[in-house]
DNA sequence: GCTAGAATAGACAGACCTGTCTGAAAGGGT
DNA sequence: ACCCTTTCAGACAGGTCTGTCTATTCTAGC
């Protein structure tokens, strides 16, 4: 993962002056946004190393080969994902808030200009039953499914893991819709219906119906 | 589209003696195979010749192109699918288990143990931009957001649009997951969230509850 | 029986891709 | 000042892919 290099330049430029990143970051510069523009296969090594402005034996010596990239992309991205959707969540207080919000912060990421679907689900389309992809795939959907489970229990649902699953079918569902439907108003549409979900999944309370906002 | 061929041979040969299909008719099949299998990018016309046991020449004939074929095999996938769907269907009578009868229907489709994914998601992701395999989803995913958005209606939702909306989210996240997770449940999953969608939906009647059967 | 259109097998061109290798330049640490 | 690791530039091999083309064989209708 976390390669040793960065600590050395990094001392001797604090701050000042840009210091051409290592050849390593550029590379997974490049991959993350040709690979995600344009697919894992489309894009050649050759294409990479071009934008990246670096040798083909620095890539080789850094990766591996070109399947090694690919994984550091999706590991790049899957972190990238993670901390975007933590991040967004301290705006939040209560359970439901917090729950509803992963929905918000895949708004937030579905309307960016150049969004083009889930990395994880257009690497595996692309590279088959490639075993490495596949891990890095289940690793980040782990993740989310946990994600989505845990704020369920937490929001007090009487079933915590079907209503993480549900909630999960919502925002895959967002997920491509706004890439096959160019639909960027997906994840309202599943944030609405992640809200009925939840509603109906409380326990019936006595008899004060779904939740205190909504008489 | 459609070739001349068939009829002749098929007058010719009324019911009797298999008739080997025409060399068009075994391409789509070798196509939707492998193509469904392994993926647009990764099979070659090589291969595709190969299994169909066809002179490459007659593909360049039929199709025009790779791409013709692709096209023609997602079509063909778009029609399969609608088929299976419409017929399931008349297995229902209300509105209601009409409504989540399409998510029944999807649970025999990824139960298939060569279940793959849908289609043209695989499809769109691997060939990037191509705007022939984009018409294509978009026919086929518009087909499909029609279906849910007319049987909300029929069902008495307030919103059948929103409705509708929401079950495709549904619909394709059951999808994505049977691939991604390999799990065949997802369908089933996503049906009971229908139904709790639905109900929510419904206009508040008077006092009576959830669906007492539809009054 | 004959002929015209289809289908077949396969070579071929031109392009692209991955991965290896050589050989030189650069730049910080001692 | 020296060294040593990293990096650069690019040629190269071996393979695969699409699409074209030639030349032969099959088949159906007159």
């Amino acid at each position: 993962m976390a390669t040793k290099a960065p600590e050395t330049q990094a001392a001797k430029r604090p701050a000042r002056q840009p210091a051409r990143p290592s050849a390593r970051e550029r590379l997974l510069a490049s991959a993350n946004e040709l690979f995600y523009r344009e697919g894992v296969q489309t894009v050649g090594i050759d294409r990479i190393i071009e934008h990246a402005g670096v040798a083909k034996a620095s890539l080789y010596n850094t990766f591996g080969n070109k399947e090694g990239l690919v994984r550091a992309y999706l590991a790049f991205r899957g972190n990238r994902n993670r901390d975007r959707i933590t991040r967004a969540l301290t705006r939040f207080r209560t359970p439901r808030e917090r729950l509803l919000g992963v929905f918000e912060a895949q708004g937030e990421i579905i309307t960016d200009p150049d969004y083009n679907g889930c990395a994880f689900v257009s690497a595996s389309a692309e590279a088959g039953a490639d075993s490495a992809i596949a891990d890095e795939a289940d690793e980040y959907r782990g993740w989310v499914r946990a994600l989505f489970t845990g704020l369920a229990a937490e929001a007090g649902a009487t079933d915590p893991d079907l209503l993480g699953r549900q909630l999960h079918l919502l925002y895959d569902g967002a997920n491509l819709s706004a890439r096959m439907d160019r639909d960027p108003t997906a994840s309202s549409t599943a944030r609405a219906a992640a809200a009925a979900l939840l509603d109906a999944a409380l326990p019936p309370a006595a008899d004060g119906p779904r939740h205190p906002a909504r008489p």
